[in-house]
RNA sequence: UGGGGCGUCGCCAAGUGGUAAGGCGCGGGACUUUGAAUCCCGUAUUCGAAGGUUCGAAUCCUUCCGCCCCAACCA
């Protein structure tokens, strides 16, 4: 029993936090930034949102709700190749879907622009910003490498009157793009390269989203950052560890401009998911190469694929609290989130019944137009949600592979001569099988116990094996769409030199299934209605569903002990070419 | 090769000198009209390694090993 459980009376006290939240804790007991908490979550709107900004979304919004702080809601846009208003619309959906809210904290850096100019004179003014006319290759040439000092520019010591004149020249779009950058005086001997005087800004004759052609030069990332967080007085400013080194540059530029009450930067580690890629790059590849269906294909692990896939949101912000927050790189499996997302699901989907591929079944003892209302349950999770009809008659259709005609040991389900329980119906045994030509099973012959409606034996005898049915005709047709891990590699980037990380792509990661049947209460769902398909999974109303036409996304399977035991014979799906 | 980080169970992750939390996964069992859910039980004599300090070390010191990031006018 640790000992703070007894020091603060609370025995379940012992709740644990991580080292940011320790600091921020800490700060806002020492009355720091006034005792305010401000953080703040800045994408680069050139690309969608992935399940790594959840992890960020969530650490900082969940800290500014824990302080009745703020968290803002910042694009950081400073780059307008890449940038676009489609990014900005999708961000803002995703980060709202995810339930978070930031009311009028809304902010783009691209705002900012005149402000940052203003710093930039000041810094220039104070001796400490320069115009370089060097260009690429020999910007690098001088900067030198990690273990030889870099030279400064023949340019770093020009007047204040001079940089003036030519930076204010920058900006009225005299010189050609790259011809000249603004440099801050730092030190080209540092042993952190990003200390070599670092550009702050660019000429760029790229239109701005935003801001159309009102500027040819750009400010860059380093320099716009901690000014951003400043102007916004944000307080803690969280990002990721390839950052750490970036941190004293962050530091300098909000003393060299005798900020006070500085924002401080805290770096943690950024999330890596099994089974799939989570780089911009690369999600961005799977998009225009066409090896997805947009950034929202339900494989994708954008918040939006998620969203289609039927992610519910609590489930995201459930997994990222429980993977945590540290400073050491990690792979998260993904295992880890799908139990998150069984969880959410097992308490809130209506159960209902539906078969993926079907085969008929003709209770051969059932009256030819006899049709039954039995009663079903909604959801064993949740009594209020009560029960509901379904029809029962003398053809249903059940699942495939629910029936053997050879049963392995274990099999619980129907075959030959066996009886099973269909689940709030009826004991069925199965009499005949009826085979095509080609030998395939088309229908099953049964008969059913009439003593048995409901599924309850008045005798007590047992049956082990319950399964879904569909009365046929009164079954709707649906297309459902079954989804697998969009690479069957582990770990898709860590593949051999040489290797394409899209060899592991998983060319069963869609399985579409155009003749499945699901019972009527289904005629009308609205678009991401969640249900769990009885002893199938979770499935979503996917948007392009219409009424004369439902599509359905398989979220995730139920865990299945039985797939499980029948693939313990040894064979895990590693790809050739994941490492040892 | 210089700088910055990180190494605790298969995967995350607590732990802050007093004798290794928790979750996922995995294994076993109970229950079961979803082979689901639920419920039990088991899963690190040891914290990258080796020395040292100490009554006591995952925590302190030394050395070593391994992994990640950095030489964009990207973020």
């Amino acid at each position: 029993m640790p000992r703070s459980d007894h020091v603060n009376g609370t025995p379940e006290a012992s709740t644990s936090v991580d080292f940011i939240r320790e600091i921020v804790v800490s700060d806002h007991k020492a009355g720091r930034h006034g005792g305010r908490v401000c953080t703040r979550f800045p994408p680069e709107p050139n690309g969608y949102l992935h399940i790594g900004h959840a992890k960020a979304i969530c650490l900082n919004f969940g800290i500014a709700v824990e302080h009745g702080g703020l968290c803002n809601l910042r694009m950081d846009d400073t780059n307008p190749a890449t940038e676009n208003k489609e990014f900005v619309r999708a961000i803002e959906q995703d980060v709202r879907w995810l339930g978070f809210e930031w009311s009028d904290r809304f902010y783009y850096a691209s705002d900012y622009y005149e402000r940052l100019y203003d710093c930039a004179v000041t810094l220039i003014e104070k001796g400490l910003a320069y115009v370089d006319d060097l260009q690429g290759e020999e910007v690098s040439q001088y900067r030198g490498r990690w273990d030889e000092p870099g030279r400064n520019s023949p340019h770093r010591n020009r007047s204040v009157e001079e940089n003036l004149d030519l930076f204010d020249r920058m900006r009225a779009g005299e010189f050609d793009d790259g011809s000249r950058t603004l440099r801050a005086k730092i030190d080209m001997s540092a042993s952190n390269m990003n200390m070599r005087d670092p550009t702050i800004y660019r000429i760029r004759r790229q239109p701005h989203y935003r801001r159309a052609n009102e500027w040819v030069i750009y400010p860059t990332y380093d320099f716009t950052h901690p000014l951003s967080d400043a102007f916004e007085q944000v307080t803690h400013s969280l990002c990721t560890l390839e950052f750490e080194d970036h941190r004293p540059l962050y530091d300098w530029y909000l003393k060299a401009l005798d900020w006070v009450d500085p924002p401080r930067q805290i770096e943690f580690a950024r999330l890596n998911l099994t089974h799939t890629v989570l780089s911009k790059r690369k999600l961005l590849e799977l998009v225009s190469g066409g090896h997805v269906d947009g950034w929202d294909d339900p494989r994708m692990p954008t918040l939006s694929g998620m969203r289609r896939r039927g992610y519910p949101p609590a489930a995201i912000r459930d997994f990222c609290d429980r993977i945590g927050i540290a400073k050491a790189n990690s792979m998260v499996q993904v295992a880890q989130l799908e139990d998150a997302v069984r969880q959410e699901l097992n308490q809130r989907a209506s159960r209902v019944m539906a078969v993926v591929e079907p085969v008929k079944v003709v209770i051969e003892n059932y009256p030819e137009d006899q049709i039954e209302e039995l009663d079903a349950i909604n959801n064993p999770e949740n009594e209020i949600a009560g029960t509901r009809k379904i029809p029962f008659s003398r053809e249903l259709y059940i699942e495939r592979n629910d029936f053997r005609e050879d049963p392995p040991k274990k099999f619980f389900r129907l075959a030959p001569g066996r009886e099973v329980r269909l689940r709030y119906a009826y004991f069925v045994t199965c009499r005949d099988v009826v085979k095509d030509e080609a030998g395939n099973v088309v229908e099953l012959r049964c008969t059913y116990d009439p003593e048995t409606r409901g599924g309850y034996a008045p005798d007590g005898r047992k049956v082990r094996g319950t399964i879904h049915w569909v009365s046929a005709a009164q079954a709707i047709s649906a297309e459902v769409r079954l989804y697998d891990h969009l690479f069957t590699a582990e770990h898709p980037e860590d593949i051999p030199d040489g290797h394409d990380y899209k060899a592991t792509l998983n060319p069963a990661s869609l399985d579409r299934r155009t003749d499945c049947w699901v019972e009527p209460s289904l005629a009308d769902p609205m678009t991401g209605a969640c249900y769990q398909f009885e002893r199938l999974g979770y499935f979503c109303v996917d948007p392009d569903s219409r009424k004369d036409h439902l599509v359905f996304n398989r979220t995730i399977t139920l865990r299945d002990t039985w797939a499980r035991m029948q693939n313990k014979a040894g064979h895990n799906r590693k790809h050739p070419l994941e490492k040892k």
